[in-house]
DNA sequence: TCATTAGGTTACCCTTTAGTAACTCAGTTA
DNA sequence: TAACTGAGTTACTAAAGGGTAACCTAATGA
């Protein structure tokens, strides 16, 4: 699992060490609609593979932002949602939203978003 | 210099897209802190190898977040500065920063930071 | 007896990102 | 004549990140 370094210079780049990478937003994003399974994320992003969801869920549990619930059962029933702290993280991701959707804008880059800044601020 | 995507699932990714890696965010930091020249940012970053900053600043100008001007002297003289749309980020990066703290503070991982989200809350 | 289920793990490989060290350019100073 | 200046470039190497395909578990249903 990725280890955080001991020591950061900026905040920021702590941020990007916790949900950098292709896959963690997009998961905090779909844990935020609501608790879910692993095969339930799978169909919700069917990109991403096995290996990469449970590495990236892992690590994402690993540093605090999701909670892993396991129901021993066979077939297995494992349920994932965000803890406090990672829902906390949800107006700064509003703001990266905002601006990314404005840059895409000015430069003519498609969104095919689950969601965007803009739907945000119609609400 | 590295493309960014036509097209992006989540607004979130391309702004990860732009200002992630090891040296972006603090390089935006610095240079909105006033214009800088490549050497003054040397200095300012020690760290960072010569190969290293002309590459990220490189990329940040061809994305349209920084502005390179040079003067045809010798030896030359080159200055960096954010543009408006660079500078529209740093709410953002503030967001970002104060959540880092706060992660941060509650694990316990040390902050030499230039600047943190606390700071800028005491302004 | 065999396949199916959910939620994984493992070995292997390729690509991207970051780092090192040496080299360049043209004019100025010693 | 040689060294120095600022702002780089280049070739090479190492490390991190991401992807593929095969395998595992234990109970259930056909």
């Amino acid at each position: 699992m990725k280890e955080l370094q001991s020591e950061y210079q900026c905040a920021i780049n702590l941020v990007i060490d916790l949900i950098g990478g292709k896959w963690k937003v997009l998961l905090l994003w779909h844990l935020n609609e609501g608790d879910k399974r692993f095969n339930e994320l799978r169909r919700t992003i069917p990109e991403i593979t096995k290996k990469m969801l449970t590495q990236q869920l892992r690590e994402l549990e690993g540093h605090g932002l999701v909670k892993r619930t396991v129901f021993e059962e066979v077939p297995p029933r494992v349920v994932y949602s965000t803890t406090d702290f990672g829902r906390k993280l949800q107006p700064v991701l509003y703001g990266m939203c905002q601006w990314g959707d404005d840059y895409a804008e000015k430069e003519g880059i498609q969104m095919n978003s689950c969601w965007t800044g803009r739907d945000f601020m119609q609400k």
